[in-house]
DNA sequence: TTGTAAGCGTTATCAT
DNA sequence: ATGATAACGCTTACAA
């Protein structure tokens, strides 16, 4: 059993004082170059390693930061987190991750729980039933520092990360029209959360600037479970005027409409035409009648990481916080093209 | 800007000790009541939060389990992260996720750097370049426990959490056996990596046990990308004598088989039939033909968290290693009879 | 029942 | 250039 060494051991090893030994293997220039050396060999045999939990304490810093995301086996966040890795080791940080499950309570559980492990600063996107934001106020209130991205909280200060998510859905809804689609329905989260109210009004501003109208019954609020969209599909295509063509505003939700058409044995893009957003790798090679709208989800976690990180080491200054907008991409893979 | 208290704000605030009001906030008996009942009030008041950072100088602890996988977003570890977590938060501890992104290099730099950081334990799964262990057996002499999981190295003193790949490899070939198949590829890994030494063992003994010889050339070794595979499989169709079915032996290679068959327009489970190991939900909603050999992740985060927790706060006692093997299961999806 | 003081590993401010 | 000491927030003998 090898115990770590610390300062202490050093110097009584070398038979000089902690303080000596802390200014050697320090960047102080006040200590005498020969010393400096003994220090570092001692060191080196000793096996010693600075204890981050001493050098937190003292500096009142936890060089961590916290992130809740709703869940990391989701493909979008774990990339995002990815991104966020590499620039919060490469800053000396680490990050402690947590999941909300979509989950209010769960969300707030997490903050404080990060809170009061004294976290420098913290990345979130928020849950799906987040509505309220007094925990992240409370945060803010702490002096914590905070980047919310992907789904963010209007009212509250912090930076924003986020794609642009109404020139995404307008892109994308565009391509159907394009394509030769009229009657297009939207199967989207809700109106509330901040992206997919965006895409919402993307899909509607497309059927604007396009002449088409647009109907109410034609958005179908879901959270993405496959049972409701099937059934919701099999009604509308139960209709004499069937859809030529969905747009959909989520990953979960696309991934739920591919499986639930294939189910329907309707095929795409024959008998309907799709688009929307999705960051799934399979869905994208296993569907070539598919357009998606990928975000840059590494990317974005690299941007979240960074200006947080730059406003933690600079505290003393004023805080201004960042709005970073990123571009999507839309892949077409196959003319989805009526015939 | 709402400063955190501490318990000597508190002590000052009631003219007390601090060293009561530590009494107060722990369990201690020797503390009148009322003065508890006081320096509760007051720690409301004030916003007092413990600082872990405190308590895990004095106490030698950190409260934290290390975890490195070869990639978060890989939806097999996050599962299986899910699993870590739920157990560790009931415990009341916390996670540092770190990815080796399939490098010895930084898998060990990770642990050295978990290591530095004075995590309590590490949870590992190794990266298909780890063929040397010496920085996991530092860590062991560093008195760290160890639980390695999926991809365990043998030789090393610590907890390890499987599942039973030699069978859920026999289960899978003998099912493609019993559908009717006779020349039956395996594209797996390695022979060197625990899991994918296990499993090209069971699909060996599946043969055999049916009567079926074993052939050197029906064995591809793929780290799953997709170009060599496609141009692997192309070859095999090429041939005279075209292959009935394929054992695939990682969640990768499942993936990009099935992708690769869709390009080359061939169709499962009519030109060959398919069976393997994969998680991903995904390709198992969108092939019906593809018989999955899936691992109970979740669960096995579960197990690899617990017995980890289990000996960090017995250390005392001698610790003896547990050995979990959990089971697959074989989900056939369509009968993958041939024609 | 309460207070005093040492100690966890480190840095920083004094002196010397 | 070096040493002694206080401080970070907390727990815990030991004294009172």
């Amino acid at each position: 059993m090898n115990k770590i060494a610390t300062i202490k051991d050093i110097a009584k090893h070398l038979g000089i004082s902690i303080a000596t030994v802390s200014r050697a293997l320090g960047n102080s220039q006040s200590i005498k170059p020969e010393t400096r050396e003994k220090v570092l060999l001692a060191a080196k045999e000793l096996n010693y390693e600075p204890n981050p939990i001493a050098l937190s304490l003292k500096a009142n810093k936890s060089k961590t930061i916290g992130v809740i995301v709703p869940q990391i086996a989701n493909a979008f966040f774990g990339n995002t987190i990815e991104g966020i890795e590499e620039v919060v080791w490469k800053k000396g940080y680490h990050i402690m991750i947590c999941q909300s499950y979509e989950s209010l309570e769960r969300e707030i559980a997490n903050t404080e729980l990060l809170s009061s492990r004294r976290i420098d600063g913290l990345i979130i996107s928020t849950s799906l039933e987040s509505t309220s934001f007094t925990h992240l106020q409370k945060l803010i209130d702490k002096n914590i520092p905070l980047t919310m991205f992907d789904r963010i909280a209007d009212g509250i200060n912090g930076h924003k990360v986020v794609v642009d998510n109404y020139e995404g859905a307008y892109n994308a809804t565009t391509h159907l029209i394009n394509s030769g689609n009229k009657n297009i329905y939207c199967f989207t989260f809700d109106d509330f959360i901040s992206n997919t109210h965006e895409r919402l009004h993307g899909y509607k501003k497309a059927l604007e600037d396009n002449g088409l109208p647009f109907l109410e019954d034609h958005v179908f609020f879901t959270n993405g479970d496959l049972e409701p969209i099937q059934q919701k599909l099999e009604a509308l295509f139960a209709q004499k005027q069937k859809p030529d063509a969905i747009f959909m505003s989520t990953d979960n939700i696309s991934a739920s409409i591919i499986i639930a058409l294939k189910k329907l044995n309707i095929s795409v893009p024959n008998d309907v035409a799709i688009a929307g957003f999705s960051n799934n790798d399979l869905d994208q090679c296993l569907q070539p009648a598919l357009t998606t709208v990928t975000q840059p989800c590494f990317e974005m976690g690299k941007q979240a990481a960074s200006v947080l990180i730059n406003t933690i080491e600079n505290k003393e200054e004023d805080i201004t916080y960042q709005n970073i907008v990123l571009r999507t991409t839309l892949h077409v893979r196959e003319s989805s093209q009526r015939k």
